[in-house]
DNA sequence: GTCTATATGTGGATAGAC
DNA sequence: GTCTATCCACATATAGAC
């Protein structure tokens, strides 16, 4: 239950980002925030002023993972469609989804301009980076100069992020693979 | 509150059609039904069995919808392109998402292999007729012969389902729309 | 068939002792 | 800072009257 040199704001919040990953924000409980976290209900109320505070912390920090994940991705010295591909082809816990996507079908989240916040900017922030790359490779002739990046960047996001539902729609990550390579088999120059 | 000529358990599978579209199947309790629909609480457990019960019944109705509807779209005499084209453009209410695909995201629909049953089959059935269309486009040369019909389908559905989720991330259709166009512009003959 | 009453647990939070 | 006790409302379901 989390590693003996962790404080029990640390203990919290890591506990929190699970279950709002495995759970969503309505379909978690500070109860079993507590649970997991092993720590009393007390100190929960003495960190942070309420579930919406907890989350809020718990959101914040999964969305700056997973720029910093995506930015060491990207940040290669390699062709446009090798760091789309590189992207696409990601090592990902496919069954479990998007820990930051997922958050989008939350009504509580979506109904919440603070809790929505830092999900709708690391979403618009990946889809920067790859607009970028993708622009790249048009202005270097990579890419056919009728392609829109933002446009591109869209449609890359977007195929991860429901390859994710057709993947647990199936129960397998066969479907997440194969829009995928649908979708390379596509960019391919 | 529905029509007169609406029966108790049409009112209740109504009333839990839309509010699994709202907030899910965690989100949603027995009593948020009862007061949608209208009706008392002996009413619900005399024609079901309980929740779960009654949320099969309206996820199994949506699910039939949502076919009929692609049916409808797709059983035109047009070109493979222009038939995936319509399935992308088909009119949509980008910001409340997809009926069926949101409830890839509800912890409790995919741990019960009953109520994710017709979650995935709905899915798989559109995956199936759109790789027919991509199929037909690729033997009469239209798509070229590179692209397998299955991957694209996936990327196709993927594009869509994804796009729901960039759009209520940003609370805006735009990126919906962006990752349309973006895959069209891929798949432009 | 439909209603109201009731039951047990949980959700989310506060109070106050240590 | 952390714990336990307590609070009120809701979640989910059953019982039994009409």
């Amino acid at each position: 239950m989390y590693s003996e040199g962790m404080s029990t704001q640390e203990r919290l919040v890591e506990a929190t980002r699970e279950l709002l990953w495995e759970r969503g924000y309505v379909g978690t409980s500070p109860k079993a925030i507590l649970q997991r976290a092993g720590v009393g209900q007390g100190s929960m109320y003495h960190h942070f002023t309420g579930k919406q505070d907890l989350a809020l912390a718990a959101i914040r920090r999964t969305g700056e993972e997973l720029r910093a994940a995506v930015d060491r991705l990207l940040d290669t010295d390699t062709s446009a469609y090798a760091r789309i591909e590189a992207y696409l082809l990601r090592e990902r816990d496919v069954l479990r989804g998007c820990p930051v996507g997922r958050l989008t079908m939350d009504p509580d989240v979506i109904a919440d301009p603070e809790l929505r916040a830092p999900v709708d900017e690391t979403i618009a922030y990946i889809e920067g980076r790859l607009a970028a790359i993708v622009q790249e490779g048009v202005d270097s002739g990579e890419f056919a100069p009728r392609l829109v990046p933002a446009e591109i960047a869209a449609t890359v996001l977007a195929t991860v992020q429901g390859g994710y539902v057709l993947a647990r729609a199936s129960g397998a990550t066969e479907a997440f693979d194969g829009a995928v390579r649908g979708l390379l088999s596509l960019l391919a120059p």
